[in-house]
Formats: structure tokens, sequence, C-alpha cells
DNA sequence: GTCCGTTGGG
DNA sequence: CCCAACGGAC
């Protein structure tokens, strides 16, 4: 008997959400229980950091006995989810203690079923449950227009520096054959609301980011017509992806220092003895100062990339 | 205060323009003027020349408060254009004595607003307004059907010799694996025009020219529903996209001599001390003869490529 | 949404 | 030099 069994009714979903984080993620678990499924997990470098949530209420049926990680290596899971047509209804199962998970697709009129089995793999890993945060700036816009900025901006430079202040915001770059930039002053469309550039702001926030890494969780820009970008001073930027229900796929980004001359993030943490050595400590929260051992680790993976920042300006 | 400004209501006519010519042109200079933006530039091996016309009449408004001519990259140019969605309102800017100019793109609803400056670069180039001249037979067409001749027969061949008689215009080309050959009849169509294929012809003209070149002035095809070629023996063809107003995009290229075995173009002028020395001159001018020096600019620049195919068929 | 061509990376 | 990923066109 099955401890895990949820059933999606478009593999689409399942397919769009592992594309997008394929490439900043090479194995990780996804954490089930009776609430849903979740999955985070820091990229190679330790610069950005994916969390994913898929309610229970985003799969008809959705039954999870007992809390249980399956780790799983994305680019097996994603040679397998594009055996799945677009429109199959997809059903994931697993048993108790595990050694593998099945993928069930049955096209809708469901006289085809496909079914496959991926060996799972343990991985030590904390679940990070990242806190909801207060941002200085949250701006709502149109999905794909975030990601046209992100390819534009990319002709001319590795970094952006986002500036939200009441009015809009405001994308720029400085790059060898010139600088750029764009504008995009608050707009509301009653009728076409997916269209609506919104701020919400408590202070002015100017940050830089790599591009690349934007770019990149720009893939999950089919998932939502909207994208959140949430910004605080030395925060993480967050950019989150709503899903139907409460469903999300979040990115985070630590940002870049300016004075580094905006060389590439993967850059900034390199491979020095000193740059080990922060790693290391990243990873195990030693960073952190007294107490960080008693903390919930939802919060270290957030400090983590907040030391990192530092340990950027500072060197 | 600038000095010039230039408001293109569709960016997509300078996009499509760039797009035609950046391959043949690395950087060079845009002439600004009262009466418009001009461009006039030899590819590399000097085979082909490119002069393009925007004039006054095609920015509303434009202004330009004194001659100034802006050196720029067209790689570059292409990036920032890239930028620009196809129906943004495009503005040029630059102040006097710039070391960059400004392209602002509007969109409609002028919610967004993109800028970005280009550096420019000193170009040490003769503006050659090229003279109109009276030739031996200019044919009319669809540039569709021009642009799929000459993709049809690079199949085959590097050259295609072009014929034009009082009846028709005949395509052909001798290649390894066969010939082949398209001819086009006069065609007037009321109804649609633009279908219309016309021969104005004061004496019969066949000339061979090098395929990769035609096929690259045709990325033009998309500005103009028809294209003009222009023939004369031993001048080079003018190839001709008419843009709204009397603003035009033209392309030179100089005959090949069918002798040398339909070489490549970019191959009969090679490296040699010879070729290196007809190279000089046709760059200052020299094998003009008597009285080149006291000959107008724009005179040169098709003399020179006059003397090319002269070089090449006495070699 | 799918397919093809181009570009960047290994 | 070959393969994968990305972007643009149909």
């Amino acid at each position: 008997m099955d401890l895990l069994e949820a059933r999606l009714e478009q593999a689409l979903l399942l397919k769009r959400v592992v594309e997008a984080i394929k490439d900043l993620v090479q194995d990780c678990n996804f954490d089930c229980n009776d609430s849903g499924i979740a999955l985070q997990a820091m990229d190679n470098s330790h610069v950005a950091l994916v969390s994913m949530m898929l309610k229970a209420e985003a799969f008809s049926p959705y039954r999870c006995d007992r809390n249980i990680a399956l780790g799983i290596n994305l680019t097996s899971l994603t040679k397998v989810l594009r055996c799945a047509q677009n429109d199959d209804i997809l059903t994931l199962k697993a048993e108790d203690a595990p050694d593998i998970v099945n993928l069930t697709f049955e096209s809708s009129e469901s006289d085809r079923i496909s079914e496959y089995d991926i060996k799972l793999m343990d991985i030590d890993q904390e679940h990070l449950g990242i806190p909801e945060t207060e941002y200085a700036a949250t701006i709502s816009m149109p999905s794909a227009e975030f990601q046209r900025i992100c390819r534009d901006l990319m002709a001319l430079s590795e970094s952006v520096s986002i500036e939200a202040t009441k009015e809009g915001v405001k994308f720029s770059c400085i790059g060898d054959i010139g600088n750029g930039s764009v504008t995009l002053r608050n707009h509301a469309n009653v009728e076409k609301p997916e269209l609506n550039m919104e701020i919400e702001l408590t202070e002015p926030v100017a940050l830089t980011f790599s591009l690349k890494y934007l770019v990149n969780f720009c893939k999950a820009t089919a998932l939502s017509g909207t994208v959140k970008l949430c910004l605080s001073n030395e925060v993480p930027l967050l950019v989150e992806y709503g899903l139907a229900g409460s469903s999300y796929l979040r990115f985070y980004l630590a940002p870049k220092d300016r004075g580094l001359g905006g060389g590439d993030a993967s850059n900034w943490l390199g491979s020095s003895d000193v740059v080990d050595k922060v790693r290391d400590n990243l990873q195990t929260g030693l960073f952190l100062g007294a107490g960080a051992e008693t903390r919930a680790p939802e919060e270290l993976a957030i400090a983590a990339m907040r030391i990192k920042v530092r340990y950027n300006i500072y060197v």
C-alpha cells in the first residue's frame, strides 16, 4: 500500500516547475507531508535558494500518511517528465521507506497509461521552511515583462540595479558598450489586471543582482502571469511565482555589492582557502554568532545568505 | 539641450534596417543633418557598399541643429535595438560633440520607458553621398520573390548571372551538382501592383554576382514589398529597398568576372602583395587615373568598385 | 504549442 | 567540433 499518492490534473504544472529549477539544483528532497509537497534547496554556489510549495489542494486526490523525504535527481526527473504529454494526468506514488518514486501519466481519455520509476537517493539536507518576511518594497508585475527586462539588460551587463520608489521601479545597468535602464510606473488596468504594476513600499530600496540568476528564475514565467519581487536592503531578493491555491515557486537571490565592480555573483564566492572556510561556515551556520544552533533551521538559510553579502562587502 | 532629436513611431523600422546591414558593416557613421540621417559604408572586403537614407519626414518630430556624425558599432546598436519592442516609439538623441547617443523606447501606453546610451566612436570616413546614376536596366519586382530566387540558386552555386532583356529577366547559375535558372517575364497586375515585375531597359545587360552577398542584402526584404535592381555593364549592381517617403536602403555590389570560375567575391580579393597594393589603391582612389583627386568623393566609391572589377578581369 | 535556427558551453 | 539551451517564427 502506498504511503504517498498525489494526483495532478495536468502534468504541465510539474513539468514547468522542474524545468524552472533543474539548472539551479541537481539533487534535492521533495518533502511530503499531509499539507503537500515542498522543496527547498540552495544552488551550487549558494547564492540562490529555491523554495517550492505544492499544497495538497493542488492535487486531487492527495494523500500522505507520514512525513517522507524523496531524494530525487532533477535531471532524471526532467527526463521522465518529458515523457508526459502536457495535459496528461500525473500521479506520484511512493511506499513507506521507498527506494523509488513512481510516476504515472494517463491521457485524459485514459486510453494510454505510462509508468516510470525513478530511483531515489539519500540527500542529507534539512528542510528549511523559510519564514515569511516583511520587505521594504514589494513589486507586482507581469511576469513576461520581468523576463523581457532581464533578458534585455543582460545584453549590456552581468548585473542589474533594482530601485524601487513609491512612483515606480527602475531596472538599470552599466556596461562596456553603454548603459541601459527600464522604468516602470505604477499602472492599474481594471480590464487586464494581469498587466498591472503595483508597488507596496515602506521605504525606497536599491539593490544590485546577478542577471544570470534572474534570467534563470524567469524560466518560471509560464507558471504565472504575475511575478512578485520583494526587496529589503542587504537581504536576499525574493522572486515569487504564485500558483493556483496558495502554492508557489519562490527564488531567493543574494544581492551583489557594487564595490566589487559588478563581478559575476558566482565569482564573488570563488575558491580560495578563505572562501572555502566561509562556504563551510555558511553550510553549518557557524557565522551566525551565539545562539545560532538554537535557531529554527528555517532562519539559517536566509541568515547564511546575509552573511555572504557581508562577506562580499568586507573582503 | 540636445542637438539631435529624432522620434520614430515604430522602432521596428530601425530594427530591421540595422539587422539588414550589421553583417556587412561593423562600425559606421550615422551622418545627421537637417534633411535626415544617412549612412554609407563599404563592407570589409570592399566588394559591397551600403547606403541608407532616413529622411527627416520619416520622423515626427525631427530636429538636427548642426551636421553631426555619430560613429556607432552596429553590434552594440543591434543589442540595444533588440531591447525595443516592435511598436515602441523610438527616440534618438545626441548632444553637441557627444560621446554617447541616447535611445529611448516608450511603450505606446508609455507606462514603460527604456533608455539606453551607446558609446560613440571616432570613425574616419567621408560621407559618400553616392550620385544617382543612369542604368542600362532597372528591374522592379516583389522583394520576397528576389529573396526566394537568391536562396534557391545558392543551393547550386556561389554566383548568379542576371540577364535583363526587354522581355524579362533571367537569373541563372552553373554548379557542381547541376545548373539552374529562374526567368521572370514582365507582369502587370492592376489589382496587386506589389506583385508586378517591370523592366525599364535601354540595352540588354548580363552580369554575374556573388549570391552570398545578394542573400545578405535580402535581409532587408521585410522593409519593402518591392525591390529595384539596377544594372549596367561593369558597374556595381544597385539593389534598392524603398522606404516610406523617399527614404531608402540601398546595396551596391561589384560584378564578378566569369573567367575566374565563379570564386567567392570575398576570395577574388585575397591577401597577396599585389592584392594588398590594389586594396590600398582602392581605398585611396589612386587607380582612378588623372583627375581622380579632383572628383567628388561620392564618385570615388563607385569608381573604386569598378576598378576592382577590372583588376579581376585583367589578372 | 511546436519546430527550426542560432548561439553559447563542454 | 559536438551538444544543449534559448529565442524567434509558423
